[in-house]
DNA sequence: GACATATACTTCACTAATCAAGTATGTGTC
DNA sequence: GACACATACTTGATTAGTGAAGTATATGTC
């Protein structure tokens, strides 16, 4: 069998293991890994604002994928919508409050899961790794 | 932010991407990637046989989730159903001669459209990418 | 200014997975 | 041999996603 589909194979089964520890460790704050790239891609912008399909595409869902993520996270005030004066189409997502602290509180529980889920590579290793799977976007 | 956690982030996004693109794929073949990783460990296997459990810890699902995947790979004749005479709680699952085919016909758009993914990598940078991955099992 | 087309969503019906609970069978201990 | 416990599934209810179709708004062309 070529490298390449074994990768593939091997990637499916790993990436589908960190997802759902990743997911076991949020859940203690009552969210799942989706809704933690919502956050996090949301503080990571300049103005913690971001359109709809901007997030969608950060994240890898569809256009009704983010929809429905979203809806749940606006009546728990996680986030906030805000309109776009410009262009009325466009919803924009804005981080709350709340949703700045429960994504610092969240990020700790995220980065020391992470850290565990990497121990077996040495930085050098982590850092060659990243810098490879960078390669396929 | 630590480089654990930009990983795990960078490394969702890419396995949902390349999960997209196979399942795209294997559609011509009327399959999905679950249904392929299903046929593809039975083929590796030596008797091309295996038990339901084995085959959910290879390919990361649930129990139930493979009851539900094989339901209708058997009645498409792609897997047929065996018993274990040593112990009769056991299904075992075997690749049929239409699956075998199935397999190698499926195998031919898996192994094109994974060297399509991996093209941004040499030779050398993908067995370093799969030494570092297969760190993580 | 009207019309065609593109964009940004939202909603509906569906699918693939999950967990919890249930059934059947095997295994170890007294 | 009986009882407790473990294993190998299966089923029912639920969930997170999908694509297709619908609505509202913007944009380019004549």
């Amino acid at each position: 069998m070529p490298l390449e589909s074994e990768f593939v194979i091997q990637n499916a089964l790993i990436s589908s293991t960190i997802l759902k520890k990743i997911d076991g460790e949020l859940s203690v704050h009552g969210i799942s890994f989706t809704e933690y790239m919502v956050m996090h891609h949301l503080s990571m912008s300049a103005l913690k604002t971001m359109r709809r399909i901007e997030l969608a595409e950060c994240i890898g869902i569809s256009a009704s994928g983010i929809t429905r993520v979203i809806k749940p996270m606006v009546k728990n005030n996680i986030v906030e919508k805000e309109a776009n004066p410009r262009d009325a189409r466009q919803s924009l997502v804005k981080l709350s409050k709340v949703g700045d602290q429960l994504y610092r509180d969240a990020s700790v529980s995220f980065e020391h899961k992470a850290k565990a889920i990497l121990e077996p590579l040495s930085h050098n290793q982590l850092e060659k790794l990243v810098e490879l799977s960078d390669k396929l976007r």
